[in-house]
DNA sequence: ACCTGAACACCGTTCAAGT
DNA sequence: ACCTGAACACCGTTCAAGT
Protein backbone atom coordinates (compact mmCIF):
# COMPACT_ATOMS: atom_id res chain seq x y z
CA UNK A 1 0.00 0.00 0.00
CA UNK A 2 2.63 2.74 -1.08
CA UNK A 3 1.12 5.90 -2.12
CA UNK A 4 0.67 6.94 -5.67
CA UNK A 5 4.07 8.17 -6.38
CA UNK A 6 2.40 11.70 -8.26
CA UNK A 7 -0.12 13.43 -6.35
CA UNK A 8 -1.33 15.09 -9.06
CA UNK A 9 -2.96 18.28 -8.05
CA UNK A 10 -0.53 18.68 -5.15
CA UNK A 11 -1.14 22.53 -4.76
CA UNK A 12 -4.39 22.66 -5.07
CA UNK A 13 -5.37 19.53 -2.59
CA UNK A 14 -2.35 22.05 -0.21
CA UNK A 15 -4.67 24.73 -0.09
CA UNK A 16 -7.90 23.54 -0.09
CA UNK A 17 -6.29 21.05 3.49
CA UNK A 18 -4.68 24.19 4.76
CA UNK A 19 -7.93 26.24 4.62
CA UNK A 20 -9.66 23.40 6.27
CA UNK A 21 -6.72 23.12 9.39
CA UNK A 22 -7.23 27.05 9.17
CA UNK A 23 -10.77 27.12 9.85
CA UNK A 24 -10.61 24.48 12.49
CA UNK A 25 -7.50 24.69 14.12
CA UNK A 26 -6.28 28.78 13.93
CA UNK A 27 -2.65 29.56 12.19
CA UNK A 28 -0.64 27.65 14.52
CA UNK A 29 -1.44 23.89 12.89
CA UNK A 30 -1.22 25.16 9.82
CA UNK A 31 2.33 23.50 9.19
CA UNK A 32 3.98 22.09 6.13
CA UNK A 33 4.62 18.76 7.73
CA UNK A 34 0.65 18.54 9.24
CA UNK A 35 -0.28 18.79 5.83
CA UNK A 36 1.71 16.52 3.88
CA UNK A 37 0.79 14.15 6.90
CA UNK A 38 -3.09 14.70 5.59
CA UNK A 39 -2.18 14.18 2.07
CA UNK A 40 0.06 11.23 2.53
CA UNK A 41 2.71 12.67 0.98
CA UNK A 42 6.61 13.19 2.11
CA UNK A 43 7.56 16.26 4.37
CA UNK A 44 8.98 17.96 1.69
CA UNK A 45 6.94 17.42 -1.23
CA UNK A 46 5.00 20.52 -0.50
CA UNK A 47 8.41 22.69 -1.19
CA UNK A 48 7.80 21.82 -4.36
CA UNK A 49 4.58 24.03 -4.34
CA UNK A 50 5.26 26.55 -2.07
CA UNK A 51 8.64 27.81 -1.47
CA UNK A 52 7.91 27.99 2.24
CA UNK A 53 5.26 28.18 4.70
CA UNK A 54 5.07 32.22 4.10
CA UNK A 55 4.54 31.59 0.51
CA UNK A 56 1.49 29.29 1.25
CA UNK A 57 -0.01 31.94 3.88
CA UNK A 58 0.25 34.38 1.07
CA UNK A 59 -1.75 31.92 -0.95
CA UNK A 60 -4.78 31.64 1.55
CA UNK A 61 -4.94 35.25 2.37
CA UNK A 62 -4.95 36.26 -1.68
CA UNK A 63 -8.20 33.38 -1.47
CA UNK A 64 -9.28 35.32 1.48
CA UNK A 65 -9.59 38.41 -0.09
CA UNK A 66 -11.21 36.98 -3.09
CA UNK A 67 -13.99 35.83 -1.09
CA UNK A 68 -14.62 38.63 1.24
CA UNK A 69 -14.81 40.09 -2.24
CA UNK A 70 -17.00 38.04 -3.71
CA UNK A 71 -19.23 38.08 -0.79
CA UNK A 72 -19.90 41.67 -0.26
CA UNK A 73 -20.61 42.16 -4.13
CA UNK A 74 -23.11 39.54 -3.95
CA UNK A 75 -24.53 40.95 -0.47
CA UNK A 76 -24.57 44.31 -2.81
CA UNK A 77 -26.06 43.00 -5.75
CA UNK A 78 -29.16 41.91 -3.65
CA UNK A 79 -30.13 44.37 -1.10
CA UNK A 80 -28.32 47.31 -2.46
CA UNK A 81 -30.98 49.85 -2.96
CA UNK A 82 -30.46 52.64 -1.22
CA UNK A 83 -26.88 53.70 0.29
CA UNK A 84 -28.36 52.50 3.72
CA UNK A 85 -28.88 49.48 2.35
CA UNK A 86 -25.89 48.78 0.56
CA UNK A 87 -23.53 50.01 3.61
CA UNK A 88 -25.65 47.54 5.97
CA UNK A 89 -25.50 44.60 3.49
CA UNK A 90 -21.86 45.19 3.32
CA UNK A 91 -21.32 45.37 6.95
CA UNK A 92 -23.49 42.40 7.62
CA UNK A 93 -21.80 40.02 4.88
CA UNK A 94 -18.46 41.63 6.42
CA UNK A 95 -19.41 40.37 9.85
CA UNK A 96 -20.68 37.09 8.56
CA UNK A 97 -17.12 36.10 7.27
CA UNK A 98 -15.14 37.20 9.85
CA UNK A 99 -17.37 34.77 12.03
CA UNK A 100 -17.39 31.83 9.72
CA UNK A 101 -13.68 32.44 8.61
CA UNK A 102 -12.21 34.30 11.93
CA UNK A 103 -8.36 33.08 11.90
CA UNK A 104 -8.59 33.61 7.91
CA UNK A 105 -9.37 37.25 8.57
CA UNK A 106 -7.13 37.40 11.55
CA UNK A 107 -4.38 35.80 8.79
CA UNK A 108 -5.73 38.91 6.29
CA UNK A 109 -5.25 41.76 8.26
CA UNK A 110 -1.72 40.68 10.29
CA UNK A 111 1.82 41.81 9.24
CA UNK A 112 2.40 38.00 8.39
CA UNK A 113 -0.39 39.00 5.40
CA UNK A 114 1.43 42.37 3.82
CA UNK A 115 4.72 40.69 3.44
CA UNK A 116 4.89 42.27 -0.16
CA UNK A 117 3.80 39.83 -2.30
CA UNK A 118 1.96 41.27 -4.84
CA UNK A 119 -1.14 39.16 -5.50
CA UNK A 120 -2.01 39.37 -1.68
CA UNK A 121 -1.61 43.26 -2.13
CA UNK A 122 -3.71 43.36 -5.25
CA UNK A 123 -6.42 41.05 -4.15
CA UNK A 124 -6.48 43.28 -0.60
CA UNK A 125 -6.72 46.83 -3.39
CA UNK A 126 -9.63 45.33 -4.92
CA UNK A 127 -11.50 44.98 -1.94
CA UNK A 128 -10.57 48.95 -0.92
CA UNK A 129 -11.76 49.51 -4.38
CA UNK A 130 -15.02 47.92 -4.17
CA UNK A 131 -15.67 49.91 -1.01
CA UNK A 132 -14.55 52.74 -2.97
CA UNK A 133 -17.15 52.33 -5.40
CA UNK A 134 -19.93 51.66 -2.18
CA UNK A 135 -19.31 55.15 -0.72
CA UNK A 136 -19.68 56.31 -4.34
CA UNK A 137 -16.53 57.29 -5.58
CA UNK A 138 -16.01 56.59 -8.91
CA UNK A 139 -14.18 54.10 -10.86
CA UNK A 140 -11.72 56.34 -12.08
CA UNK A 141 -11.10 58.30 -9.03
CA UNK A 142 -10.53 54.56 -7.71
CA UNK A 143 -8.27 53.46 -10.05
CA UNK A 144 -6.38 56.41 -9.72
CA UNK A 145 -3.45 56.77 -7.61
CA UNK A 146 -5.51 59.86 -5.09
CA UNK A 147 -8.00 58.40 -3.62
CA UNK A 148 -10.66 60.21 -1.01
CA UNK A 149 -9.82 59.33 2.67
CA UNK A 150 -13.59 58.04 3.08
CA UNK A 151 -13.23 54.76 1.64
CA UNK A 152 -10.18 54.36 4.21
CA UNK A 153 -12.57 55.55 6.79
CA UNK A 154 -14.98 53.17 5.74
CA UNK A 155 -13.04 49.91 5.37
CA UNK A 156 -11.61 50.77 8.63
CA UNK A 157 -15.04 50.60 10.01
CA UNK A 158 -16.04 47.14 8.46
CA UNK A 159 -12.90 46.15 9.35
CA UNK A 160 -12.90 47.33 13.22
CA UNK A 161 -16.47 45.66 13.70
CA UNK A 162 -15.28 42.49 12.45
CA UNK A 163 -12.11 42.26 14.18
CA UNK A 164 -14.09 42.78 17.44
CA UNK A 165 -16.44 40.51 16.58
CA UNK A 166 -14.07 37.76 15.60
CA UNK A 167 -12.15 38.31 18.83
CA UNK A 168 -15.14 38.31 20.73
CA UNK A 169 -15.18 41.63 22.00
CA UNK A 170 -18.98 42.31 20.49
CA UNK A 171 -20.75 39.12 21.60
CA UNK A 172 -23.44 37.96 18.41
CA UNK A 173 -26.27 39.64 20.16
CA UNK A 174 -25.38 43.21 19.77
CA UNK A 175 -24.09 43.01 16.19
CA UNK A 176 -27.23 44.58 14.39
CA UNK A 177 -27.38 47.44 16.71
CA UNK A 178 -23.82 48.21 16.13
CA UNK A 179 -23.90 48.05 12.49
CA UNK A 180 -27.09 50.44 12.58
CA UNK A 181 -24.85 52.76 15.02
CA UNK A 182 -22.34 52.71 12.13
CA UNK A 183 -24.60 53.16 9.25
CA UNK A 184 -26.08 55.96 10.71
CA UNK A 185 -23.11 57.46 11.60
CA UNK A 186 -21.87 57.14 8.16
CA UNK A 187 -25.76 58.01 6.39
CA UNK A 188 -24.72 61.54 6.13
CA UNK A 189 -21.37 61.73 4.85
CA UNK A 190 -21.77 58.62 2.64
CA UNK A 191 -25.00 60.24 0.66
CA UNK A 192 -23.03 63.34 0.09
CA UNK A 193 -20.16 61.91 -1.54
CA UNK A 194 -22.73 59.54 -4.14
CA UNK A 195 -23.04 60.13 -7.79
CA UNK A 196 -23.26 56.85 -9.01
CA UNK A 197 -24.31 54.08 -6.67
CA UNK A 198 -26.61 52.53 -9.57
CA UNK A 199 -24.00 51.57 -12.13
CA UNK A 200 -21.93 49.02 -10.08
CA UNK B 1 32.04 32.06 35.16
CA UNK B 2 28.97 30.55 36.03
CA UNK B 3 25.67 32.50 36.08
CA UNK B 4 24.50 33.78 39.37
CA UNK B 5 21.96 30.90 40.70
CA UNK B 6 19.06 33.33 41.41
CA UNK B 7 18.36 35.87 38.77
CA UNK B 8 16.68 37.57 40.76
CA UNK B 9 13.55 39.38 39.06
CA UNK B 10 13.41 37.31 36.41
CA UNK B 11 9.45 37.93 35.64
CA UNK B 12 9.91 41.18 35.23
CA UNK B 13 13.05 40.80 32.55
CA UNK B 14 11.21 38.27 30.79
CA UNK B 15 8.52 41.13 30.08
CA UNK B 16 11.27 43.46 29.35
CA UNK B 17 13.34 41.55 27.31
CA UNK B 18 9.89 39.86 25.69
CA UNK B 19 8.74 43.57 24.56
CA UNK B 20 12.04 44.16 23.23
CA UNK B 21 12.00 41.08 21.10
CA UNK B 22 8.37 41.48 20.07
CA UNK B 23 8.87 45.11 18.87
CA UNK B 24 11.97 44.05 16.77
CA UNK B 25 11.50 40.64 15.91
CA UNK B 26 7.88 40.47 15.72
CA UNK B 27 5.87 38.00 17.52
CA UNK B 28 7.56 34.39 15.97
CA UNK B 29 10.68 35.76 17.53
CA UNK B 30 9.33 35.70 20.97
CA UNK B 31 10.07 32.15 21.88
CA UNK B 32 10.79 31.39 25.66
CA UNK B 33 13.98 29.75 24.54
CA UNK B 34 15.47 32.71 23.36
CA UNK B 35 14.57 34.63 26.10
CA UNK B 36 16.11 32.25 28.25
CA UNK B 37 19.31 32.47 26.03
CA UNK B 38 19.59 37.01 26.25
CA UNK B 39 18.94 36.38 29.70
CA UNK B 40 21.40 34.05 29.91
CA UNK B 41 19.45 31.44 32.29
CA UNK B 42 18.64 27.59 31.50
CA UNK B 43 15.51 27.03 28.60
CA UNK B 44 13.58 25.66 31.12
CA UNK B 45 13.60 28.91 34.10
CA UNK B 46 11.01 31.33 31.90
CA UNK B 47 8.37 28.15 33.24
CA UNK B 48 8.60 28.89 36.34
CA UNK B 49 7.26 32.27 35.97
CA UNK B 50 5.11 31.62 32.48
CA UNK B 51 3.60 28.29 32.49
CA UNK B 52 3.81 28.54 29.23
CA UNK B 53 4.40 30.95 26.06
CA UNK B 54 0.45 32.05 25.64
CA UNK B 55 0.71 33.00 29.58
CA UNK B 56 3.39 35.30 28.47
CA UNK B 57 1.71 36.55 25.80
CA UNK B 58 -1.08 37.49 27.74
CA UNK B 59 1.06 39.52 29.84
CA UNK B 60 2.54 41.65 26.74
CA UNK B 61 -1.14 41.80 25.63
CA UNK B 62 -2.27 43.02 28.87
CA UNK B 63 0.63 45.68 29.66
CA UNK B 64 -0.41 46.74 25.65
CA UNK B 65 -3.77 47.59 26.42
CA UNK B 66 -2.44 49.63 29.45
CA UNK B 67 -0.28 51.17 27.28
CA UNK B 68 -2.51 52.65 24.54
CA UNK B 69 -4.93 53.63 27.43
CA UNK B 70 -2.32 55.54 28.81
CA UNK B 71 -1.01 57.11 25.56
CA UNK B 72 -4.63 57.86 24.71
CA UNK B 73 -5.28 59.01 27.92
CA UNK B 74 -2.66 61.83 28.34
CA UNK B 75 -2.90 62.81 24.42
CA UNK B 76 -6.97 63.63 25.46
CA UNK B 77 -5.51 65.68 28.85
CA UNK B 78 -3.72 68.05 26.47
CA UNK B 79 -5.50 68.23 23.58
CA UNK B 80 -9.13 67.44 24.88
CA UNK B 81 -11.09 71.24 24.40
CA UNK B 82 -13.93 69.94 22.41
CA UNK B 83 -15.29 67.05 21.07
CA UNK B 84 -13.32 67.37 17.93
CA UNK B 85 -10.00 67.94 19.59
CA UNK B 86 -10.89 64.85 21.82
CA UNK B 87 -11.59 62.78 19.03
CA UNK B 88 -8.51 63.74 16.51
CA UNK B 89 -6.42 63.26 19.86
CA UNK B 90 -7.26 60.21 20.58
CA UNK B 91 -6.97 58.99 16.95
CA UNK B 92 -3.25 60.13 16.72
CA UNK B 93 -2.71 58.84 19.80
CA UNK B 94 -3.83 55.23 18.67
CA UNK B 95 -1.75 55.73 15.65
CA UNK B 96 1.42 56.78 16.98
CA UNK B 97 1.35 53.59 18.99
CA UNK B 98 0.56 51.56 16.19
CA UNK B 99 3.50 52.83 13.97
CA UNK B 100 5.74 52.51 17.78
CA UNK B 101 3.73 48.95 18.38
CA UNK B 102 3.38 47.28 15.55
CA UNK B 103 3.60 43.76 16.78
CA UNK B 104 2.13 44.09 20.06
CA UNK B 105 -0.83 46.25 18.79
CA UNK B 106 -1.15 42.42 16.38
CA UNK B 107 -1.36 40.57 19.28
CA UNK B 108 -3.48 42.48 21.15
CA UNK B 109 -6.27 42.38 18.12
CA UNK B 110 -5.56 38.22 17.82
CA UNK B 111 -7.40 35.28 18.82
CA UNK B 112 -4.32 34.67 20.43
CA UNK B 113 -4.96 37.80 23.17
CA UNK B 114 -8.91 36.70 23.84
CA UNK B 115 -7.53 33.55 25.23
CA UNK B 116 -9.93 33.25 28.19
CA UNK B 117 -7.47 35.76 30.34
CA UNK B 118 -9.65 37.90 32.78
CA UNK B 119 -6.66 40.25 33.01
CA UNK B 120 -6.45 41.06 29.48
CA UNK B 121 -10.31 40.97 28.85
CA UNK B 122 -10.39 43.41 31.73
CA UNK B 123 -7.44 45.86 30.56
CA UNK B 124 -8.98 46.19 26.87
CA UNK B 125 -12.48 46.77 28.78
CA UNK B 126 -10.53 49.62 30.44
CA UNK B 127 -9.50 50.92 26.85
CA UNK B 128 -13.44 50.48 25.60
CA UNK B 129 -14.51 52.22 28.65
CA UNK B 130 -12.19 55.10 27.46
CA UNK B 131 -13.59 55.13 24.46
CA UNK B 132 -17.00 55.32 26.25
CA UNK B 133 -16.16 58.62 27.75
CA UNK B 134 -14.74 60.37 25.18
CA UNK B 135 -18.11 59.66 23.34
CA UNK B 136 -19.96 61.08 26.04
CA UNK B 137 -21.39 58.16 27.33
CA UNK B 138 -21.32 58.71 31.26
CA UNK B 139 -19.55 56.20 33.40
CA UNK B 140 -22.44 55.32 35.06
CA UNK B 141 -23.61 54.28 31.40
CA UNK B 142 -19.94 52.48 30.90
CA UNK B 143 -20.00 50.58 33.52
CA UNK B 144 -23.27 48.48 33.23
CA UNK B 145 -23.82 46.40 30.72
CA UNK B 146 -26.18 48.06 28.16
CA UNK B 147 -23.78 50.39 26.50
CA UNK B 148 -25.12 52.50 23.52
CA UNK B 149 -23.15 50.88 20.62
CA UNK B 150 -21.70 54.19 19.54
CA UNK B 151 -18.74 53.43 21.25
CA UNK B 152 -17.45 49.88 19.30
CA UNK B 153 -18.32 51.73 16.04
CA UNK B 154 -15.60 54.26 17.35
CA UNK B 155 -13.44 52.28 19.03
CA UNK B 156 -13.67 50.08 15.75
CA UNK B 157 -12.97 52.68 13.28
CA UNK B 158 -9.87 53.77 15.63
CA UNK B 159 -8.73 50.01 15.44
CA UNK B 160 -9.29 49.75 11.71
CA UNK B 161 -7.45 52.71 11.28
CA UNK B 162 -4.08 51.81 13.26
CA UNK B 163 -4.54 48.04 11.66
CA UNK B 164 -3.94 49.47 8.16
CA UNK B 165 -1.28 52.02 8.94
CA UNK B 166 0.38 48.99 10.68
CA UNK B 167 -0.40 46.50 7.37
CA UNK B 168 0.93 49.30 5.69
CA UNK B 169 -2.01 49.38 3.74
CA UNK B 170 -2.34 52.95 4.37
CA UNK B 171 0.63 55.58 3.44
CA UNK B 172 2.12 57.64 6.76
CA UNK B 173 0.89 60.75 4.79
CA UNK B 174 -1.95 60.00 4.10
CA UNK B 175 -3.26 59.37 7.85
CA UNK B 176 -4.33 62.94 8.64
CA UNK B 177 -6.72 63.46 6.02
CA UNK B 178 -8.41 59.93 6.87
CA UNK B 179 -8.08 61.28 10.64
CA UNK B 180 -9.63 64.28 9.56
CA UNK B 181 -12.32 62.36 7.63
CA UNK B 182 -13.06 60.07 10.63
CA UNK B 183 -13.57 63.46 12.94
CA UNK B 184 -15.69 64.87 10.15
CA UNK B 185 -17.83 61.53 10.03
CA UNK B 186 -18.13 61.16 13.38
CA UNK B 187 -18.06 64.82 15.19
CA UNK B 188 -21.95 65.11 14.48
CA UNK B 189 -23.04 62.18 15.86
CA UNK B 190 -21.02 62.24 18.66
CA UNK B 191 -22.00 65.59 19.44
CA UNK B 192 -25.31 64.72 20.00
CA UNK B 193 -24.05 62.37 22.31
CA UNK B 194 -21.87 64.16 24.53
CA UNK B 195 -23.36 65.59 27.75
CA UNK B 196 -20.43 65.45 30.03
CA UNK B 197 -17.06 65.74 27.62
CA UNK B 198 -15.71 67.95 30.90
CA UNK B 199 -15.57 65.61 33.84
CA UNK B 200 -13.07 63.26 32.56
C1' DA C 1 9.21 17.25 -13.41
C1' DC C 2 8.08 15.57 -9.04
C1' DC C 3 8.77 13.26 -4.86
C1' DT C 4 11.60 10.89 -0.97
C1' DG C 5 14.36 10.52 3.23
C1' DA C 6 18.03 11.98 5.99
C1' DA C 7 19.97 15.83 8.25
C1' DC C 8 20.24 20.27 10.76
C1' DA C 9 18.86 23.75 13.72
C1' DC C 10 15.24 25.31 15.86
C1' DC C 11 10.68 25.08 18.97
C1' DG C 12 7.37 24.15 23.64
C1' DT C 13 6.70 21.30 27.43
C1' DT C 14 7.69 17.98 31.07
C1' DC C 15 10.21 16.26 34.87
C1' DA C 16 13.70 14.20 37.91
C1' DA C 17 17.44 16.16 40.07
C1' DG C 18 20.22 19.57 42.13
C1' DT C 19 21.09 23.90 45.62
C1' DA D 1 11.59 28.41 46.24
C1' DC D 2 14.11 28.45 42.17
C1' DC D 3 16.84 26.73 38.61
C1' DT D 4 19.24 22.95 35.66
C1' DG D 5 19.72 19.45 32.03
C1' DA D 6 18.03 15.64 29.63
C1' DA D 7 14.27 13.95 27.05
C1' DC D 8 10.30 13.94 23.87
C1' DA D 9 7.63 15.30 20.13
C1' DC D 10 7.10 18.70 17.25
C1' DC D 11 8.62 22.51 13.58
C1' DG D 12 10.82 24.75 8.73
C1' DT D 13 14.26 24.27 5.45
C1' DT D 14 17.84 22.15 2.62
C1' DC D 15 19.60 18.74 -0.41
C1' DA D 16 21.41 14.50 -2.49
C1' DA D 17 19.12 10.78 -4.35
C1' DG D 18 15.59 8.22 -6.53
C1' DT D 19 11.74 7.44 -10.58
Amino acid sequence: MSRPYHHGALRDALIAESQALLAEQGLEAVSLRELARRLDVSHSAPERHFRNRQELLDALTTRGFEMLTESIQRALAEDGVDIEGRFRAAAKAYVSFAIANAPLLELMFTSKASSGNPETAGAAARLFTLTAEMVGESSAQASSGALGPLRYVVVATLQGIANLVATERIRPEQIDEIIEQAVSVFAPTVSLSTQRNDDL
